[in-house]
DNA sequence: TGCAAAACGGAGGCCCCCCTCCACTAATCT
DNA sequence: AGATTAGTGGAGGGGGGCCTCCGTTTTGCA
């Protein structure tokens, strides 16, 4: 579990999560190059705060980052009870939630940072077990990778769709050809 | 087939091509909010030349749109003669290569826009066909739709992979869920 | 070759964003 | 309650993109 270091004061921390949520939602919205101003206003904040809590652009998207990662984390311990297949796609399902935001900030991230790493290392050590079981128990081919499996659902999420109904249709359509049947 | 008006005097039909080449890499590489100046600046050319060519970004988008659904019709006529589950392949091979900047101005386009329609018509007239010999030849399951499998393809494809064989393993995978087996 | 019309291109006004700096405010401690 | 000090927030300088306008250049035609 990776943490970010949250101010003292309660209302240093009341902006510091504000400035996160309006974060989260504004790169989710406007990608990577969303207005910081912006993102302060969002916040009711003044943009020397957001300064003072994330002196470059780069130390928001890791902060927003590392909650996301955080809470799939959590989620997979909350799903390991359940039959393979269905923890695997449970997992996937929460994964999908935060694809959009999380694609983004990845691509903007530089992959070689100490930072990326640690939270990949958390993500897998939450998400791949859940592959892993699933394929010892003959129910997934052996051929993917938990990479591939990430990688192919991020893309198959970040698309735009006619509703909700063609987005998990096109998903358990791509997820069927990973079965063994 | 849609038709985009060039210019009739030869200076200037040169510098609408190396605008629109220009604004398809710039459009690539840094979305739909590419900087219109730097697209002028990579077709060594003016700005003013530019905003008499397209006096709207969004017109910039139509043209750029527009060269790549005529080029994806002409791919479909090319394939028509492969087995079903071939030119299948074959057609959304070529439709993966275009897909990222599709993606990115497909979103900035108004949907609801008479061009907008002409094209789809395009697109799926050179494609839809060979989704539907497949699917009568019971290769493919008769439960997919042909945006069902657009959006599919290009949400696969605009996504980062390590490599390009990872690429090709993760999209066959997810056609692998389309096949009657 | 000479000329009219078409096309060029960049300066300039406007706006928004980035980021720093520092006078002010209020939470915490005693 | 008062002192201390962490925390605030926005003004302002610099930069870059958007778009218009118009003096200059190029082309195609006779």
């Amino acid at each position: 579990m990776v943490t970010v270091r949250r101010p003292q004061r309660a209302d240093a921390r009341r902006n510091f999560d504000a400035l996160l949520a309006a974060a989260r939602s504004s790169f989710a919205e406007n990608g990577t190059d969303a207005s910081l101003e912006e993102i302060a206003r969002r916040a009711g904040v003044g943009i020397g705060t957001l300064y003072r809590n994330f002196p470059t652009r780069r130390d928001l998207f890791e902060a927003v980052y590392v909650e996301e990662v955080n809470q799939l984390a959590e989620v997979a311990a909350a799903v390991a009870a359940l039959p393979p297949w269905e923890a695997l796609t449970a997992w996937l399902d929460r994964f999908v939630s935060y694809a959009v935001t999380k694609r983004a900030i990845i691509e903007a991230l530089n992959r070689e940072s100490e930072m990326f790493a640690t939270c990949r290392r958390t993500m897998y050590d939450a998400g791949e077990p859940l592959l892993e079981r699933a394929q010892k128990e003959g129910v997934v081919r052996s051929d993917l990778s938990f990479d591939d499996l990430l990688r192919m659902v991020s893309g198959l999420t970040s698309g735009a769709y006619v509703d909700d109904a063609q987005r998990s249709r096109v998903v358990s359509f791509a997820l069927d050809g990973l079965r063994v049947r």
